[in-house]
DNA sequence: ATAGATGCAAATGTTTTGCAGGAAA
DNA sequence: TTTCCTGCAAAACATTTGCATCTAT
């Protein structure tokens, strides 16, 4: 594997935690890690039992929380109801297209200051925040064309 | 009521659907735009149950479903895996304290031209988008300090 | 008369919790 | 050995569906 920066993160906030490192946790981290990125707890799970054929997904679920705990994962919440998981990284926004469920990233600090700008006039403190645009992408448009 | 101009495209719709007006759709569509906005089916439940105790969550959901259908309503997800239901017009984003559930609206041509210039440089078409700021209002923020 | 609507109860899908047994420290 | 984890089954939610009954047209 080649995750060494975050593996050691999970440990170091699994010490500093007085939590247990353990299989289950690791197998879990790599199947996150592995994945190309937004995979929800299902797939997860799935990606895990091929070589732990007993995880279950209340370690998967609890697991993930962890991963989002200890900074690793974030939650994302698309439009169909289902959790989906992200590695943890610089903030970024996303372009979801509606056919093909490809998603693009992008970030802007434009638009970053002037959200900061608004919430300023409504006295309101920003936490966080989603950006996503949908539509389709270039391919599906074309083809949606023909 | 005051809603005539929805009243008459929800009979409308009906009417081009061969669907059956009932008090049921009239007495929740009434509940619905009675309501600030971003309204819960639970919400809307209990306000019409006021009037007409024996309307079911079913005739609920299926009502919102066909508001939605109608272009009456729309649907948002936030992120507590509750669905919200608001009054059809005019796009605009969202500021959701954390702590309180307070929704304000905002709207912001700067942005939206922005990210237009985003998708058009990935030559992603755009079709709806959701932009929501996450943390605190004002009040929320001074009693945490306290 | 008849297509469509309703309300209940039961099913669904996702996520969470209780608990007894199991593993890391 | 003690604290924390795990997996199962069951619970919790929000939402949907099957079905017998009822109602608008």
């Amino acid at each position: 594997m080649s995750h060494e920066v975050e593996q050691r993160s999970l440990s170091q906030y699994l010490e500093e935690h007085n939590l247990k490192h353990t299989k289950q946790r690791e197998a879990i981290l790599a199947a996150f890690l592995e994945a190309t990125g937004h995979i929800t707890s299902e797939e997860i799970h799935a990606r895990v039992r091929v070589d732990h054929p007993n995880i279950g997904y209340t370690t998967v679920y609890r697991t993930m929380k962890l991963l989002c705990d200890a900074g690793l994962a974030s939650e994302r919440h698309f439009e169909d109801g289902v959790t989906r998981y992200e590695i943890e990284q610089e903030h970024h926004d996303h372009l979801v297209c509606l056919r093909c469920g490809k998603i693009i990233e992008f970030e802007c600090a434009m638009i970053e200051k002037t959200q900061q700008e608004i919430a300023d006039r409504y006295r309101f403190r920003v936490l966080r925040h989603r950006h996503e645009l949908y539509g389709h992408c270039d391919r599906c448009e074309r083809e949606a064309a023909t």
